[in-house]
DNA sequence: TATTGTTATACTCTATAACTATA
DNA sequence: TATAGTTATAGAGTATAACAATA
C-alpha cells in the first residue's frame, strides 16, 4: 500500500482514505452484528425499501453484484420474515421483492446503528469540520464517478 | 451499509469514508499491478524498507497477519529477487529481511505509484482542500487508534 | 431464442494445525 | 518446553455455468 510517511503528500492522503475506510466498514458490520444481519443485507433492505417491487437482477445491476449471491441473500432475509417475494402476474419470470413490516422495522434499527456510528467514528471534530469533511469527501467521490449510496465492497457480497 | 441520502449526518460522512475508501484500495492496486505486486506485497516491501533485518513474525505482528500468509508473500518476493532471507547467526531460528537493489527499486516504482494515485484521487481538491482533508482524517484517524501505516487489510492479506 | 431466478460444481482462498529446526 | 518458519489440509467462500420456468 501506499506510503504514509511523506507528510501531507497525495499518496498519504490516498492511504489515509483506504485505511479509514477499512476501518469504518468494519465498525459498522460490528454494530450490525447483534442484527444479525452484515452489510450487504443491511445494504438490500435499503434498495428494496428505495426500490420497492424491484426484481433481483435489477438489485443486481446496482450493486454490481452476481444474481446467484443475491439469491442467497434474499434468501436469509426471506426466511427471516424481512422481506417478501411477490410474482409479478404482468412477467412471471420475475420476483417483486417488498419488505415486510418487520423488515421496515430492522431498517429503521439499522440506520439508527449507522447514525450512532458515524457519530462515533467522528467525534473527533466538532460540527463545522464535520461538515466540512462531508463537503470534501463529497467533491471527491463526485470526481471520481461514485454512485451515491453503492458501496464498491457489495461487489463481493458476504452473507 | 449506512444510509447515504440523508444529507450530511454523521452516518453520511461514514458511508462516504467506506465507498471512498474501497475506491481508493482498488485504484492503487490497479496501480501496482502491472508492477505485478498486490497491496500485500507492497506493504511487505515497504515495512521491511523502513525495520531492515526484522524477521517473519515480526512482520506478521505488525501487520496483524498470520504467519504462514507472510511465508508466502516472502516467497513470491524472494523468487523474483526482491528481497532476501538472511539466517540470524545469533538466534537460527530467524530470518532476517533484506530489501536487495532490485527491490529498492521496486519500491520507489511503488512509491511513485502511490503518489501519482493520490494526485488524481485528489484532483478535485486545490492544495489547501487537500491539506485540509488531511488534517480531519489524521484527526479521526488518531482519535480511533489507527497505526500510521498500517492498512487493517492486512489482516487478510492477498497474493 | 432470451431472460429470471435457482442450483450445482469446480475453484480459490483462508485458517488451523501439524511438522522441522532451533533454542 | 517454547518459538520461528514452513507445509498440509480441511473448511469457507466465490465464480462459472448448467438448469427450469416463463417470455
Amino acid at each position: 500500500m501506499a506510503d504514509s510517511t511523506d507528510g501531507h503528500s497525495a499518496a498519504a492522503v490516498a492511504f489515509l482514505l483506504a485505511q479509514l475506510g477499512e476501518h469504518a466498514a468494519a465498525k459498522f458490520a460490528e454494530r450490525i452484528h447483534p442484527l444479525q444481519l452484515t452489510p450487504a443485507h443491511a445494504g438490500i433492505l435499503r434498495l428494496v425499501a428505495v426500490q420497492p417491487g424491484c426484481s433481483q437482477q435489477a438489485l443486481a445491476r446496482t450493486l454490481g453484484a452476481l444474481p446467484s449471491k443475491v439469491v442467497t441473500l434474499v434468501d436469509d432475509l426471506q426466511q427471516r420474515g424481512l422481506i417478501e417475494r411477490r410474482r409479478n402476474p404482468d412477467d412471471r419470470r420475475l420476483h417483486a421483492l417488498h419488505l415486510t413490516t418487520a423488515g421496515t422495522e430492522l431498517l429503521r434499527k439499522v440506520r439508527a446503528a449507522a447514525e450512532s456510528h458515524g457519530a462515533d467514528l467522528t467525534r473527533a471534530l466538532d460540527p463545522q469540520q464535520r461538515d466540512n469533511l462531508a463537503a470534501l469527501l463529497g467533491c471527491i467521490a463526485a470526481d471520481q464517478h461514485l454512485h451515491p449510496g453503492i458501496h464498491p465492497g457489495y461487489q463481493r457480497l458476504r452473507r
